[in-house]
DNA sequence: ATTTTACAGACGACCGGTCATCTAAAGAAA
DNA sequence: TTTCTTTAGATGACCGGTCGTCTGTAAAAT
């Protein structure tokens, strides 16, 4: 990695983690640049716009998620379900913390959808590989037997994702585990129900 | 109610439709007052600040989301658990019509938990009087034997309320029904499953 | 007449983005 | 080796515009 492109990936690492807590219109471009330690005028240096910025941040955040899943999910040695279980529970330490930031995904699907297209799209995509990375576990997990529902696996998926995504939200105005828990509490009954 | 009443309805009104497409941040006071029509020296008449209108809002709109469900998941008519179903089908378009804005109050969750703790705490109030609403009528169902799961209406509200909102917040970025579709589909096996 | 409310305009701060200038390393010419 | 030329990248001052908020006055209400 060229010395530009660490500088690069130095920016786009502060300044996703202001941009986090304090949301897309909430953040400055001197606020990454000073999370950064960089002088404001090298910004445009790396990206043609903050808009650029974001788009640029929300595929980093998903490449070191699916890099860390790939470990997770894609370990043949454990039951595929615990699998999927440990997905979650897992996550939710490495979501920036969870309750504090939540799902960077998340906030800016919420925030910049209706604003910005070309970051819907990117964090449409995005919320895609998450959904077809859980598809794929559960598309194992039919395949061994451990799992029974006759929802098809994409269904399944979307929806589990879908709540997932709900608990990390509700856990940043609450910043309490209830409901993880409530999620965890109903996971294996969704996995596991009907014949 | 009175003259001034009505105008700050009015303010109240205009403005929320606008904050909930553009976000807290994406929203400027000048837009507030243009959108409805009121100069905008007179924002500060009605409104402490910018925060105290979200609040406002916020209050607001739950308070006219309750007013409708109590006509929806208060009526003995019908059976607790259609009642329910309905409930989310029907918000799906009262949700300032779902796939455009999503769910305010999820919007506001999202960008402003970690900025502000005032909107953070009617946030939370706001979300838990929602979970409560739906822990009613799944009390209400145990109670007729029309709900058989061994989990607790507390745990199950929340866990649904919590998936409710994942979903809404996946159509923004979607636009598209499937995430919908996916919610509804499991909602039955979530509601009827075991003994 | 006195108090309260409405509002135009102004305030300094800050916004995203630009740009002329500076720096420093590489290459060419001597 | 030394000097000069070239050039990509670095940088802080600066742009027009907008931000949230406030103040002074006019209008209205009592």
């Amino acid at each position: 990695m060229s010395k530009r492109e660490l500088k690069k990936d130095h920016l786009l690492d502060a300044g996703l983690q202001v941009m986090a807590t304090q949301g897309y219109n909430g953040t400055s471009i001197k606020d990454i640049v000073d999370a950064a330690n960089v002088p404001k005028g090298s910004f445009y240096t790396y990206f043609k716009s903050k808009e650029d910025f974001a788009v640029e941040a929300l595929e980093k955040v998903t490449e070191e998620r699916i890099q860390h899943n790939r470990h997770l999910l894609g370990n043949r040695s454990v039951p595929p379900l615990e699998r999927l279980t440990r997905f979650f529970t897992d996550n939710i330490g490495g979501c920036e913390q969870g309750i504090k930031g939540g799902c960077f995904i998340g906030n800016m699907c919420q925030e910049m959808s209706d604003s910005s297209e070309v970051i819907r799209l990117k964090v449409r995509q995005m919320l895609r590989n998450n959904t077809q990375a859980i598809e794929d576990v559960l598309e194992e997990a039919r395949l061994d037997g451990s799992l029974k529902s006759p929802i098809s696996s994409a269904v399944l998926a979307e929806f589990l994702f879908n709540a997932w995504e709900g608990t990390l939200m509700r856990m940043k105005a609450s910043k309490c585990r209830e409901p993880l828990n409530a999620f965890l509490t109903l996971l294996p009954a969704i996995l596991g129900n009907q014949s």
